[in-house]
RNA sequence: GGUGCCAUAGCUCAGUUGGUAGAGCAACGGACUGAAAAUCCGUGUGUCCCUGGUUCAAUUCCAGGUGGCACCA
């Protein structure tokens, strides 16, 4: 049988965690988490990582394993899961994968262009001339150094044109140049399940997790991350509406509303992703059995 | 019980000197290749409370009704 990856998506507080560790338990497997904000140690609450009851009673994986301090992302992901995806495969016939950033489940599933990681330095300054110069100058430089990108780009998306730029000129090669536009192949086979329901349903279950979270002392988390909230680990929600109202620009009132509201604009956006992705198949959420006998049929398959 | 004011989008409201209507918020759709819980783009979704009258034409004017609010009893 050809090794396999099971990924679980859905939206935001649908209940993956659950769902991911019934899968995990019938094929007697591991879980990775590819979640951008739960791989962050000093956030659990905000980031609804797993109970602790859930963590031992299945073994995860990028679950609160670096720091808000360290520079992560979707490629850092991919080459860390793959890696750990070699060693589960020798123990295990089905790994089970679940989070909610599809563009690391993206980079796992089919690749992420190779592109070298950019100086900080080389940042910095663009973003000082993005402030000064505001948008048109980035973007008469990136029609300088790479037209193709250029034209292709979302033009009014700062970070889209900072980005290429940034590699254009620490590599002296146009960004363009690095994106192959290439699926990668991986030695293992992936299914993809995904779990929903009504938004109406979807909404109120969010709602519901945020007055939680808060029970659980999602503000005193926040406060003792306060003084870092610039970086981008916590440009996260939950986290920067907390920090508008610690800065005294919205009551407390406010912020919790503004939270909910980013979170299911969050999740309309991960459903916008996942629309597009016909080779997920879908259940609802309270569907888990049926879910392990659609697996193992498609397991059986070969 | 009397008088006055109000009734328009999911909410708060604007508006049409009579030609079936628009803002904010919410909501909805999309893009996405190293910051992605990020970033960016797009979309009004409507029995204009009901019934009748005037009119070529009523959401708009008139009358009545219903509901709400305020004041007086």
């Amino acid at each position: 049988m050809k090794k396999t990856l099971i990924v679980l998506v859905g939206p935001t507080g649908i209940g993956k965690t659950s769902t991911a560790i019934k899968i995990a338990q019938h094929f007697k497997s591991e879980i990775i988490s590819s979640d951008s904000r739960q791989v962050y140690k000093e956030l659990s609450i905000g980031t609804a990582v797993p109970e602790t009851e859930e963590l031992q009673s299945c073994k995860h994986h990028f679950i609160q394993t670096h720091s808000i301090h360290e520079d992560y992302n979707a490629s850092i992901f991919e080459f860390e899961a793959l890696k750990l995806l070699e060693n589960l495969f020798q123990k295990h016939e089905v790994v089970v994968m679940t989070g909610g950033s599809m563009l690391y489940i993206d980079a796992l599933c089919n690749g992420i262009d190779d592109i070298p990681t950019v100086d900080k330095e080389i940042r910095d300054a663009l973003v000082k001339k993005f402030e000064s110069e505001g948008l048109d100058g980035l973007r008469l430089q990136l029609k300088k150094i790479d037209p193709e990108y250029y034209a292709e780009v979302d033009l009014k998306n700062p970070k889209r044109i900072l980005h290429a730029l940034e590699i254009s000129i620490m590599t002296g090669k146009p960004y363009s140049s690095f994106r192959t536009k290439e699926k990668k192949t991986r030695p293992f086979r992936i299914i993809k399940i995904g779990i929903n329901t009504d938004r109406q349903a979807l909404y109120s279950r969010i709602n519901q997790r945020v007055d939680i979270m808060l029970q659980k002392g999602l503000i005193e988390e926040a406060k003792n991350v306060y003084s870092h909230k610039g970086i981008n680990s916590l440009n996260t929600v939950g986290y920067k509406e907390l920090f508008s109202f610690f800065d005294g620009e919205i009551s407390e009132d406010e912020a919790v509303e503004l939270i909910k509201k980013n979170t299911r604009n969050y999740a309309r956006k991960q459903l916008s992703w996942f629309r597009r992705d016909k080779t997920i198949t879908w259940f609802e959420p309270e569907q888990s059995d049926e879910i392990i006998n659609y697996l193992d049929a498609k397991l059986n398959e070969n």
